[in-house]
RNA sequence: GGGGGAGUAGCUCAGUGGUUAGAGCAGCCGUCUUAUACACGGCGCGUCGUGCGUUCGAAUCGCACCUCCCCCA
């Protein structure tokens, strides 16, 4: 048989290798074999975060994506069945932001002068766009997932642009699907479809539909009145769960107003505002009841304000005259800063005092007001803030309500009337001037909400919006609750899931606690136009309130509209279409215009996506889900919060088992990647400079809970280490190939073969158990550390005191168990990578496991985890006892190192003392050691030798409770080896008995040795040179020049050459005795000790006889002279 | 304003009461090597954010303060 083994390259292209394997995966099939050969076995259940279908997907996509592959795969390995469905959100106002821009749009009513049908459509379109790409884009990242084809998605995005009506068939897994081009997209990732799971289908939507039902049966749907966080450029509603995602730095007008007193002629409040536009509503003024006032003088005027923020608020020289409590202004009267509009007098109109007549503007007391900013006055208008609209309402102010949805001034409110929030601060300032109204104002930088989506600004409005109540907070600790304060309280019987769930990190359990405790009623509505048709109908005539379960349900009450609806996925407009009776009534109801939150969308997906109800039984086998795993920022209060919701709500149970979440990917700086910073990389961009298997080494070594900070440089460290395996893959490569080394018998059996054989192996198990325990306990971070140290150990130990065994001067036998070994370590070490570096691991596979053995599986990913099969050569006492051995070798190199002695000079003696006097197989391994550190001999000393003490290490945290303050005159004792050792092993130090369980004895160098000592290992050098030791250094000096020469003549490993080497005659003698060994290692065929031929280059060596100058060229077959 | 986390070498970070605080990277110096621009080793005088306390002993525990980040208001 001929060796199946050739070189490889020593600089490997890894992006140019990936694509390679892409291929062979895809000509063999090889994942819907893995898939089919695990049919049947126990489930593993990972439900996939769906990732919005919106852009192509970035590097910190990646970084969850490569966690997601590589449970996937490892748990493939372990011979688990999966469902292997990936998910893409598609729903929602993100989607719409984007199709909007494309067309140049910036308002709702350009959207409905479009046609919402049609804008529908291009979102729909745009989804299928980016699910496409984003499928390629993972399958890049070697992604293992039932993936649609891309080129199909694409072919539908382009049949729903031309004609959704238009019937068409394509090919599903159990067989042609026949339906119109708008349903077939409305199906995808149904079982007769396969591939992705997408949230635009009607399945996820119906579903939807049937959770609300349920909620609004429990009566926990309800409709909201309330001001609210509201984008004037999307026209929508931004709930507490987006507000938190929006926060920005922004300069805003700090702009100070007086509202004059009507009871104290002359004087005026000074109130402060960064939201001018907001003055035009106000109805009261808040003072701090508890703090203090103050009345000041500038000038002719006089001012109230808070005492603490004279400094920051006035401008100007004054003069305090007077200080009052809060609580004194607390009903005071004032002129407001708009009274003229028709607006304000027909709201305080209709809100009448106590005497009957109109509201007038007042002082009001408020705890809440403080003096950090502002006049500690604070302005009030509840028709513009949450706040203001929540003490409006205990008491009992007007409300002033002055924008429509595109935040635009309504009538009444004279010439900002028709004009946009946005455009107003100046007019306002203008107005305030010209009333005397005006004191000062001053640009002011503040952290202020904008629309997460679009980055507008965000205003405060009145509204209507629909919302699930999440039940009372109890002032009591959770485990005191009754069964009926549960009962009655969804969020704390979401808080019963949460308890369920094993998070990691720990910190996730209680932050969802945290979160679960303090939200607000859950906003679901948003009125815009592509997502979830919310399927509420409210009865302008009764009240009555209808939440529609399904399609079915639907049809039955429709009494007018089916048609129009009929043949088209539950979204906007055609649903709205249909109009049902009101059950209260009679009345037709449409349905409310609003959308869903998109969180609804990939919450159902535990339901959705298992067929919850056409196929309970399958539901059942796969919920709830093994694992999940997501970044976690957001999310608590996102995709987590709505699954656990969701799930709460229709099963009371938990949706997923254990969830593992991870940080946030930055950049190299440890700023957030922007384009404009020059920090941000592009996924396509990094998988073709770095490789996939980089990135995915660098994902797998970051800390997860933390932020990982990613670039170039971070790349090029992980990529050296992965070209240390590399490079013992090219080693194996490369001499296999020389050796003719076929794999087919002649080696010994595992168990007889040389201590360093058996140790690499007894590795190898020991990492296969290691990674196995690390991932199943979630820890990637732990399998990399690993499988870095085993590397490490396989590359600078195993196969560097190899390297000899496998020339072809070395023993036939040894040589068949060392590539044997070699063989066996590098593809069990394919196996155990293959989860983490699926490309890497199957280059390897192929040219060391396939190309020698048609009989083993084509692919890594095909085996199984090695563990049970390495379980046998597993010799934890060799282990132990050649990590003994590496500590002296490292001291040993330190002190050459100290003694100014080269590893190429060798010694004549080295003395070892073992820690407890002997080790396993010590005759093999301390021939490792002579070897390694280039000594003729290594001698074993007991500790009690000469060149040693004893020293007593008192252990403190055995010693310290009892003995308290004693210890530092113990320890003085101990360093000054102050010592009485007792027969019976224990010792006295500073008068105290130490028992020998409170100690250890360590043997230390006495001072003035050349020793190194480590935990009981002593390491002597014998630094004395003969004649001879020089002799053999110099021969070695020399060998070490030849081989630079041969490296820089460029020749082939086995290409053999002719030696020249030119020395005084006393060097020449003293090297003679080497020649033989020189010539063998360096392939020369002839050696002359003479001159070279002019025409051949010669270089001059430093020897310690004296200067010798070499040259050498190729051998021709016989000898120039 | 409340809650949580962090602050340790030039950079990124370990270090849960034990006396002498470490690693990786970068830098400098060396070494090894037909695995040939691979690899290995050595080199660190750090106010352990600041102050006060507890303790025989504090980076570690407590209190106060400063700075940054996150979550919630």
């Amino acid at each position: 048989m001929q060796t199946p083994f050739r070189p490889v390259p020593a600089h490997p292209d890894f992006p140019a290798q990936e694509h390679a394997i892409l291929e062979l995966w895809r000509e063999r099939r090889t994942f819907a074999r893995l898939r089919a050969q695990n049919a049947g076995g126990p489930r593993w259940s990972f439900l996939d975060g769906p990732i919005t279908a919106n852009n192509p997907m970035g590097v910190h996509h990646a970084w969850g994506r490569a966690y997601k592959d590589l449970f996937q795969r490892f748990h493939a390995m372990l011979g688990q069945d999966q469902r292997w469905q990936n998910g893409f959100d598609c729903q929602g106002l993100w989607v719409e932001v984007n199709v909007e821009r494309e067309l140049g749009f910036t308002s709702k009513r350009d959207i409905e002068e479009y046609g919402i049908a049609e804008f529908v459509s291009l979102c729909k379109q745009r989804v299928l766009t980016f699910a496409a790409r984003q499928t390629e884009q993972s399958i890049r990242l070697g992604m293992w997932m039932d993936w649609n084809d891309p080129h199909e998605l694409r072919r539908l995005r382009d049949l729903l642009a031309d004609d959704p009506t238009r019937v068409i068939t394509v090919d599903g897994p159990r067989g042609p699907v026949t339906d119109t081009v708008e349903q077939i997209v409305g199906r995808l990732g149904m079982p007769e479809l396969g591939g992705s799971y997408f949230t635009f289908s009607n399945e996820n939507n119906y579903l939807i539909w049937s959770f609300l039902a349920e909620c609004h049966r429990r009566g926990w749907l309800y409709k909201g009145h309330d001001t609210m966080p509201w984008c004037a450029r999307c026209g929508t509603g931004i709930s507490q769960h987006e507000m938190a995602e929006g926060y920005q730095e922004r300069e805003d007008p700090g702009l100070t107003v007086r509202f004059p007193l009507v009871e104290r002629p002359g004087e005026a409040l000074l109130v402060w505002t960064t939201t001018p536009w907001t003055l035009t509503s106000n109805v009261a003024a808040a003072v701090g009841p508890a703090l203090r006032y103050v009345k000041v003088r500038q000038g002719e005027q006089l001012y109230w304000l808070g005492r603490g923020t004279l400094k920051q608020a006035l401008e100007g020289p004054f003069e305090v005259l007077e200080e009052r409590r809060g609580a004194d202004l607390v009903g005071w009267h004032y002129g407001g800063p708009f009274d003229d509009l028709p607006a304000v007098q027909q709201a305080f109109a209709a809100s009448p005092d106590a005497d009957g007549g109109p509201y007038e503007h007042r002082v009001v007391a408020w705890d809440e007001v403080g003096e950090d900013e502002g006049t500690g006055i604070v302005h009030i208008a509840p028709g513009c803030g949450a706040e203001d609209f929540q003490l409006g309402r205990q008491l009992g102010l007007p409300v002033i309500a002055p924008l429509d949805e595109n935040g635009v001034f309504v009538p009444g409110f004279g010439s900002f009337s028709g004009r946009d929030v946005r455009e107003v601060a100046e007019p306002i300032v203008e107005r305030l001037r010209k009333s005397g109204r005006f004191y000062r104002v001053a640009p002011y930088l503040h952290r202020y909400p904008h629309c997460w989506r679009c980055g507008t600004p965000l205003v405060f409005r009145l509204v209507d919006e629909w919302y699930i109540s999440m039940g009372p907070v109890y002032d009591q600790p959770r485990e005191t609750l009754t069964r009926e304060q549960v009962d009655a309280s969804l969020r704390y019987q979401i808080m019963e899931v949460v308890d369920q769930i094993r998070w990691i990190p720990g910190f996730g359990y209680e932050r969802e606690l945290d979160w679960l405790l303090n939200m607000h009623d859950w906003m679901i509505s948003k009125k815009r136009y592509w997502g979830l048709a919310l399927p509420i109908y409210d009865c302008a005539a009764c009240g009555t309130v209808t939440v529609v379960g399904s399609r079915e349900e639907l049809r039955e009450r429709a009494v007018d509209g089916w048609e129009q609806f009929e043949g088209h996925t539950p979204h906007r407009p055609y649903v709205d279409a249909v109009k049902i009776a009101c059950p209260g009534c009679g009345a037709p109801v449409e349905r409310i215009q609003d959308v869903g939150n998109p969180w609804l969308d990939a919450g159902i997906v535990p339901f959705s996506t298992l067929h919850y109800r056409e196929d309970p039984e399958f539901w059942r086998r796969w919920f709830p889900a093994d694992f999940i795993t997501e970044s976690f920022p957001g999310q608590f209060r996102n995709w987590f919060y709505s699954l656990l919701a969701m799930s709460t709500v229709l099963r009371r149970e938990p949706p997923f088992r254990t969830i593992f979440g991870y940080g946030t990917l930055y950049g190299e700086d440890g700023r957030p990647m922007h384009k404009s910073w020059g920090n941000a990389i592009e996924f396509d961009d990094a998988a073709e400079r770095m490789g996939v298997d980089v990135m995915r080494w660098m994902f797998a070594n970051a800390r997860p809970e933390d932020n990982i900070l990613f670039g170039w440089h971070a790349a090029d460290e992980a990529r050296r280490e992965l070209l240390v395996l590399w490079n013992v893959f090219a080693f194996f490569m490369r001499y296999a190939g020389l050796a003719g080394w076929t794999p087919t018998g002649g080696a010994p059996d595992p168990a007889r073969r040389p201590v360093l054989d058996r140790w690499i192996l007894s590795r190898t198990a020991g990492l296969a158990a290691g990674v196995r325990e690390r991932l199943e306990d979630v820890d990637v971070r732990g399998a990399a550390t690993l499988i870095s140290a085993h590397i490490d150990a396989l590359s600078t130990w195993y196969l560097r005191r190899s390297r000899r065994r496998f020339s072809r001067h070395a023993d036939e036998a040894d040589r068949a168990a060392a590539f044997a070994t070699l063989q066996r370590a590098l593809v069990d070490l394919a196996r155990i990578v293959a989860p983490i570096l699926p490309f890497l691991a199957e280059e390897i596979y192929q040219a060391i496991a396939v190309a020698a053995d048609p009989a083993v599986p084509d692919s890594v990913h095909l085996t199984r985890w090695p563990d049970g099969e390495l379980a046998g050569l597993r010799d934890e006492r060799l282990e132990r006892a050649m990590g003994t051995l590496l500590r002296a070798a490292e001291l040993a190199r330190g002190l050459r190192a100290q003694a100014g002695l080269r590893l190429r000079q060798p010694l004549a003696r080295l003395w070892v003392a073992l820690p407890g006097g002997d080790l396993p197989e010590r005759d093999a391994l301390l021939a490792l050691l002579a070897d390694e550190l280039n000594v003729r001999e290594v001698a074993l000393i007991g500790d009690e030798s000469a060149l040693v003490e004893r020293r007593v290490k008192p252990l403190l945290p055995r010693i310290g409770k009892r003995l308290g303050s004693q210890i530092p005159a113990i320890m003085a004792a101990a360093r000054a080896n102050a010592v009485e050792y007792l027969p019976d092993g224990a010792v006295r130090l500073a008068g105290v008995t130490l028992a020998p369980d409170e100690v250890e004895i360590l043997a230390t160098p006495r001072p003035g040795t050349a020793v190194a000592h480590d935990e009981g290992l002593v390491v002597v050098i014998d630094t004395t040179l003969t004649d001879e030791l020089r002799a053999e250094g110099d021969a070695r000096e020399l060998q070490r020049a030849v081989q630079d020469l041969r490296r820089d003549a460029e020749l082939e490993l086995d290409e053999p050459i002719e030696l020249w080497i030119e020395a005084p005659t006393a060097v020449a003698e003293r090297l003679a005795p080497y020649l033989g060994r020189l010539a063998a290692e360096t392939l020369a065929e002839a050696v002359h000790l003479s001159a070279p031929p002019p025409d051949v280059a010669a270089v001059e060596v430093e020897l310690d006889g004296g200067r010798a100058r070499i040259a050498l060229r190729r051998w021709f077959g016989e000898a120039s002279r």
